[in-house]
DNA sequence: TAATCAATGATAGTTTTGCTATTATTTTTG
DNA sequence: CAAAAATAATAGCAAAACTATCATTGATTA
């Protein structure tokens, strides 16, 4: 078991009309949701084909979660939230340089062995092909002031503060930040679904040599 | 008029059962699906409103476009469509730096004369809200075999292209073009929705600022 | 041990959406 | 003008997204 793994991920209570971890119907809904979001899409999930897949009913679905918006919340701020620890445990050793170099190599994944288990992998996949879907929307605002975007800030927002100390006249570190998060997560996407548009196989990791590329270069000429 | 205003924007026949610039309903269509798509989202959006909103009926929108994605999709295509022939006429004089920074300039809209109507800012609205709703789908495959997403393809080739011209060491062409491309889209909604990830304010373009940074720096250290 | 209470199961029902079908009417075109 | 195409009007269906009710079970506690 690693490190990681004892830790609580802690994930915002009010996204969950009850706290999933803490029953065992709760984790088998969890767990099948990743499984079932990740083969169906967003788009065909349905609570119904959960709770079969849960062997529970729909009612009993709705009772943790009320809507599938929310499940899929649930499970992205799980990832950022993981990932957040993740960069709190293993991002504060070394000299600035360091720091960030190892901050970069955890939100890139150059190595698979970050994503040891078949559910992690099928979650980054959920966060690279459906993350979107509950963000840009128009309840957003609401739920950014409720803090359902919070982690996902904390993330930046940490990574932001690297920036910082290995370069303090940086003047667009945020947008330096979500440009290397989102476009590294993208090019995943495209690297297997639109190949022409990027430069990226899976094998060598192209994703993680351009952006450590594009963010030192960057830095190098403040 | 604009000298752009002149060109019908080809659209991929196949994308709408039949072509909606070619008729006064098709029209009133897309006029009010650009707005209804704006103001209501993806998610509320629906053709019964479409049609209502048209003043025609829901299975007359259904002799057009098979789908409400469908319809979007065609929306973004013109989008793109509309892009690629700015690129092809504003960005084909000079050396290759210039053509890159209008280039550049074009894609990133740094001033607001280029979305001179209301329908143009709603259409850009609409693809930094919307867009990825159709591409981040089970479909895409199916999708981008059919041609659904050649448009964005060609705007993103064109653009290595111009970077290739102007660097022809650059290994990562493509995940560079992408990288802007996306980015910058997704920085206006974050200056929106979510402040506190980016560092823009929609007045002085800071969008456009850091980009060009980011493109040349990386371009110059080749 | 009995009473209680929270969680779950079982079942049914409502509304909306997404889509199809049919027929009538209008408009276009040869 | 006649034929064909486009549109309107209307109805209907299946599935999805919930909501509601009541019975059961299993754990807690008096």
């Amino acid at each position: 078991m690693n490190l990681i793994d004892r830790f609580q991920i802690p994930v915002l209570e009010q996204i969950a009309l009850r706290n999933p971890q803490a029953t065992s119907l709760g984790k088998r809904l969890i767990e099948n949701s990743i499984i079932l979001f990740d083969e169906l899409g967003f788009e065909q999930f349905t609570f119904k084909k959960l709770a079969q897949a849960a062997a529970t009913t729909e009612a009993s679905v709705y009772r943790y979660f009320s809507s599938k918006q929310k499940l899929l919340l649930y499970l992205v701020n799980w990832y950022w939230g993981r990932l957040e620890c993740r960069l709190l445990l293993e991002a504060q050793a070394g000299d600035p340089k360091e720091r960030l170099e190892t901050a970069l190599a955890i939100i890139i994944n150059p190595n698979s062995a970050d994503l040891s288990t078949a559910n992690e992998r099928r979650l980054q996949r959920i966060v690279i092909h459906e993350a979107p879907k509950v963000l840009l929307t128009k309840a957003v605002d609401n739920d950014h002031q409720t803090g359902y975007h919070q982690t996902y800030a904390d993330v930046v927002n940490f990574l932001a503060k690297l920036i910082l100390a290995y370069q303090p006249n940086c003047n667009f570190t945020q947008m330096l930040v979500t440009t290397i998060l989102e476009g590294s997560l993208q090019q995943r996407f495209f690297a297997q679904h639109l190949p022409e548009v990027t430069n990226c196989s899976e094998q060598e990791d192209a994703v993680y040599v351009f952006y450590k590329q594009l963010l030192f270069k960057y830095l190098h000429h403040e």
